[in-house]
DNA sequence: TTGAAAGCGCTAACAT
DNA sequence: ATGTTAGCGCTTTCAA
């Protein structure tokens, strides 16, 4: 039924300016600085061109302009909530900009990442890399190439947008002493991360500074499997509170726990990173130190339109979001052994 | 510290050609045929090349060939995890492919539906559509200019993947039979979505088979606080059981009736669709009727190229995956009043 | 304001 | 096996 697809080839400005009486060049205009060429002899032209249902083609603007209008996004796992909220809030204000993503998925690796970016970076005007699994060298060689904005992510010399990692540590942790504990235990996510690192670092000095004790264990997988497996070491571990690298892994160690039988708050506090929707649908709901995801995702777009219009700068931005506590219901008060 | 982005003008075949003395086609050649050249000439192009840091064009190539290698994914919303899982096994699989996925988010819209089509699908080699919000007619136009895949809906003419709803909303209303309920309350979603209707109509042919009763609500947003507003609703009219447009919805009314301090399951029973990572972990966690979502983003891929490969027929398939019923706790035998 | 013509980087006949 | 030569569809000087 349905015929084959571009039955007869696209109509091209030729085509137009043949039908138009006017020279390709006029046609071309009348589209891309409609300014440039009378008002009359624009109408006409979109008339005719609508009737011959012409459109430009991007690809061979593309090629003349060495513009595309595409932008990259490239997380470890859009299965991840946290990244497709990321990619949501990214690819809305790419098409806000007039700008379309590409979307790559690393699967959380390092080299995958690496060829979803080689793959991409020669076709899009910047690229937006997402809780990066790369090294700081290969991060700093992409942004020689194109402009690019990393996410969760600190590296001298390349734009980045974070959260406030140590201060919402902080509030997790003071939250965590108010409660009574005296020791916490981290549940870390993958060691590639950046984001991991900052957390424990500031877990580190945050229980210093009120006088609590850490302890460290995993790494495990950032999902709720890795947080199923930590489950197991913490419970013949015994700790009171425990943060985990996210809320996934928070979500695993919360169920993890269940099944052994430890109650959560009453045996063990539980802390999470990010606030996924999913944190405040499981029972009991999880606290956790919240991240602005999508906004992020919209502001890590908008600094790299910035950055791809002014060119480099020397000393890159790093942009630091706020990150908040919400305390629900998977702290309590410790209870004594 | 960064230098600006392409300090200098990439290198083109010409620059490889003139280095490695032989023509451009050969250089054109060594890279998108490397059989129809000598090996020797092969390898010593390729070394000139990595030597000057030549990497082929993307936009040329496809300028020439019409081929951009890209395909665009299309959902009503990628925040939501069912979507997000659909473009993961989706994007996977093009990438296997050695294909480029353009990612548009319709954000429930039809209208922006249409929009993020018309922008790419001049790009693309073609397009997978999850969860249209769009009219048969418009999808069919669509599929006219492009390879088209459309998931979760079956439109005349258009290649598309769904899964049984029919079999899988049997088994969940045969269930809820087996437990002793007597009458079914559908929560309805979003009025465009060819899923809401086939599942609404699927459990009224079961109910009939069953002799039970059906009643149903909504439509309300496909989300969670969607199922938050429907359970008011639910609250006011007593059901025992309630099958829900998907696990959000589900959820979302699991959530809400938990809030008017009604007991699932033993006041009343839900169940949902597609069983996203969520309806694990809620409480009680989500029996629902579910999806090879991952497996349906890949399938949809395969199927595209195939259909871009070999043309349109004239009678498109449609492919039907299997949908089974997992049962877990948010469902359980009917209480008397 | 409009036209003519070169060129963006690559592929694809057609020759040799 | 390799070179020559047109394009692909558009933008962009440069002229008129």
């Amino acid at each position: 039924m349905t015929g084959p697809y571009p039955s007869t080839p696209a109509p091209t400005i030729y085509d137009v300016a043949r039908a138009a009486d006017v020279a390709p060049s006029t046609v071309s205009r009348a589209f891309s600085r409609p300014g440039r060429v009378s008002a009359g002899t624009v109408t006409r032209i979109r008339a005719v061109a609508d009737e011959l249902g012409y459109h430009p083609n991007p690809i061979a603007r593309a090629l003349s302009t060495s513009r595309t209008h595409m932008i990259a996004v490239i997380v470890s796992d859009v299965g991840n909530p946290f990244h497709a909220e990321l990619v949501r809030g990214a690819q809305e204000a790419a098409r806000n900009a007039g700008f379309v993503v590409i979307l790559g998925d690393a699967q959380e690796s390092g080299v995958r990442e690496r060829e979803a970016l080689d793959r991409v970076l020669p076709v899009v005007e910047g690229a937006i890399i997402g809780s990066s699994r790369m090294t700081d060298a290969a991060l700093r060689d992409i942004a020689g190439q194109r402009p690019t904005i990393v996410l969760n992510r600190e590296v001298d010399g390349v734009a980045s947008i974070v959260t406030d990692n140590p201060g919402g540590t902080r509030a997790a942790v003071g939250h965590l002493r108010g409660l009574g504990h005296r020791a916490i235990t981290y549940v870390a996510g993958p060691e590639a991360s950046w984001a991991d690192s900052v957390r424990w670092a500031s877990l580190c000095d945050a229980a210093r500074e009120h006088g609590l004790e850490t302890r460290r264990i995993g790494p495990v997988a950032p999902t709720f499997e890795g947080g199923l497996d930590a489950a197991a070491g913490l419970v013949s571990g015994r700790p009171t509170a425990v943060i985990a690298y996210n809320d996934l892994v928070a979500i695993g160690v919360l169920q993890g726990l269940a099944r052994a039988g430890v109650r959560v708050p009453d045996e063990v506090s539980v802390v999470g990173f990010d606030d996924i929707l999913t944190s405040r649908l499981v029972t009991p709901a999880l606290t956790t130190v919240a991240a602005p995801i999508g906004e992020m995702g919209a502001a890590a777009v908008r600094e790299l339109l910035a950055l791809s219009e002014q060119g480099p700068s020397d000393h890159e931005t790093s942009i630091v979001m706020p990150a908040r506590l919400v305390i629900r219901e998977s702290t309590g008060r410790r209870r004594d052994a």
